[in-house]
DNA sequence: CGAAACGTTGATCGTCATCAATGACGGTGG
DNA sequence: CCACCGTCATTGATGACGATCAACGTTTCG
């Protein structure tokens, strides 16, 4: 059984956790602006005051892959600090976006100094890695159909400010083939004609995943 | 530019500060035997002193994904110790093993207390998310082909005590189409007959890469 | 007793059929 | 103009089934 997994992800503590943080500056962003851009050098680190950010990896076959969308309170950046690697991955603003902003050092040295901080990027590297994981082993293992499945009915999409490209690339294929999947599902009325919110229970769900995994 | 990957990780710094820290249990393992079972509840935590290991989810539907191949210095239980989740992968000896195994409550005390180690505890999780980004990024937006062309290209296989079985988890795909797909690299003279060395020099790799992305 | 013959088992591959997913291109409707 | 879809063709990847081959142990016969 796999625990809950959303897609937007948040981390309340952490945000708590900062606002109390003297000297955190703040810095607002507009959607489609890029927080990093990948490969290059990490010489800050963020944290999401308010709105949604997209990390995505292009290959070099121009492809995308997005790895996260992140909400309030998490953190970008913290990676290549820790790694000093290249930036992993290109971080832009889907939707208008308020971030806490703190000097690489700075945070180096919070880090060693306040254990409740550093408790909770520990756990939130858990967290991802986790989370992570478990979202690849089902891309890797299910076909798309059912993946999509699985995503919908993890929220309400009337409320998502993602566009279907975002979708799309979340799920590594293209919007052609998402609209396809989608119409697939229509047509087997798991979802309705108009919306995108799924038209199942969590047992009917359940039911549909049992199918999958018996063929 | 990705950054090299080592199909099998090692973490020789935290090798060397646990071998040093007092009170470290040793065990031995037997190949197959398993460390932790997917889903139950973790209690301890391991350093592998010798030896491999492979860390598994296996998904509703029967199928495994294999998640990493763990090798010296390298540690396991610690990303359940620090979310509070059941265990994310069932970890499994591959070969024979030399294990450090410490209790949860210790592990945790020693975070708090001791700064080198929970420094490479958390350079070592940052670690794995850009890792595992990268590979699943590169699984989801190549063919097969590319990447186990790629993977081959990682290491002298001769050496590797891996089975067909695993590698072919690693790629999340069958022993048969990976049979298949090693016979279309043979065909095309990037591989020998016989091993599974990879015929290529790096620059040759690089223009390879290249004509996948072209297309 | 030893060597040839036999059967079992597991790994690999050829082949055919099928499914999953994509690409291309043009049409439709806001 | 852009988002979406119908259609056709193609590629990517898998499943099924049977044939082959090597490894290994066992039987059988000289």
């Amino acid at each position: 059984m796999s625990q809950p997994i959303n897609m937007i992800r948040t981390n309340q503590e952490l945000l708590q956790l900062i606002e109390q943080l003297p000297g955190m500056q703040q810095h607002t962003v507009k959607p489609g602006q890029k927080l990093f851009r990948q490969d290059e050098k990490a010489r800050h680190l963020y944290v999401i005051k308010q709105g949604i950010v997209k990390c995505y990896i292009t290959e070099e076959n121009t492809k995308d892959y997005i790895l996260e969308f992140f909400g309030e309170g998490e953190v970008m950046g913290e990676l290549e600090l820790l790694t000093g690697s290249p930036i992993l991955s290109t971080v832009e603003a889907v939707t208008e976006l308020v971030v806490y902003k703190a000097d690489s050092a700075h945070f180096l040295q919070l880090l060693e100094t306040n254990a409740t901080l550093n408790k909770l990027i520990l756990k939130e590297l858990a967290t991802r890695v986790s989370q992570l994981a478990i979202r690849v082993s089902y891309q890797q293992l299910y076909p798309i159909e059912y993946t999509l499945l699985k995503l919908l009915s993890l929220f309400s999409y009337q409320e998502l400010p993602l566009s279907k490209k975002d979708l799309a690339d979340y799920l590594a294929i293209t919007v052609r083939s998402l609209n396809r999947t989608l119409k697939q599902l229509r047509e087997k009325n798991f979802i309705p004609g108009d919306g995108l919110d799924i038209h199942l229970s969590k047992t009917e769900l359940d039911k549909l995943l049992k199918r999958f995994d018996d063929e």
